[in-house]
DNA sequence: AATACATATAGATAATTATCTATATCGTTG
DNA sequence: CAACGATATAGATAATTATCTATATGTATT
């Protein structure tokens, strides 16, 4: 049965933008409204609240309502999920094999 | 000095395909040909040979010529650094804030 | 309740990426 | 060197993603 890179995709996806890179490393130092964020960059309004969606969606951060503030956080849960998959795609190299088939 | 997410990003946008996921799990059996790795997917040699590139790109995977045929391996040595870069976006995250501001 | 502020959603568009067909290049073999 | 097989490149197109403007929704304040 052939394995689905689905999830995984969806991971790499979401980190594979720099203005998202960005909004992890800010958030590296605590708990951060979306007004907050969207100071840092030259993007308007409903782009960040796209970006911050997509990393929702994955899990990645968090987002909880405090009056009219979104607050967003990272997802520690997740971050160790994603590095526990990560390192399984990177490690379990086998030795090299000489040829892969007899033609070629 | 605002810190630049380029690299980052490209080794991220290298894995955020499906199907080159596919192939770097297909490599770590190994050094393979380009047409073995075709074989086990339903694309043309073209577009296999587009992501092939991609991946060579970003140096996870090296290609040598050998004859008529290419055949392409795990870069070991790059798998390592991106796990590093991968590690440090992952670690350092700070305790909690109370609030990102005074205002909100 | 009216207004103002923070964020989200809808819809359009621009930019990027993945894919294809056609063709070129490179190496092998008769 | 001609023909063939393996791979790469060019150029076009389709699909996806990032961005914008306009507007809606939700909350707080007067």
């Amino acid at each position: 049965m052939k394995k689905n890179y689905k999830n995984e995709a969806l991971y790499f996806k979401a980190l594979a933008d720099e203005t998202r890179l960005e909004i992890i490393e800010m958030l590296k130092t605590g708990e951060l409204c979306a007004c907050k964020i969207l100071e840092n960059f030259d993007i308007t309004q409903p782009t960040l609240s796209y970006h911050m969606k997509i990393l929702q969606e994955c899990g990645l951060v968090s987002g909880r309502r405090d009056g009219a503030w979104m607050r967003y956080s990272l997802n520690k849960e997740s971050f160790e999920s994603m590095k526990n998959l990560f390192n399984e795609l990177c490690l379990e190299m086998v030795h090299e094999q000489n040829s892969c088939c007899d033609q070629c």
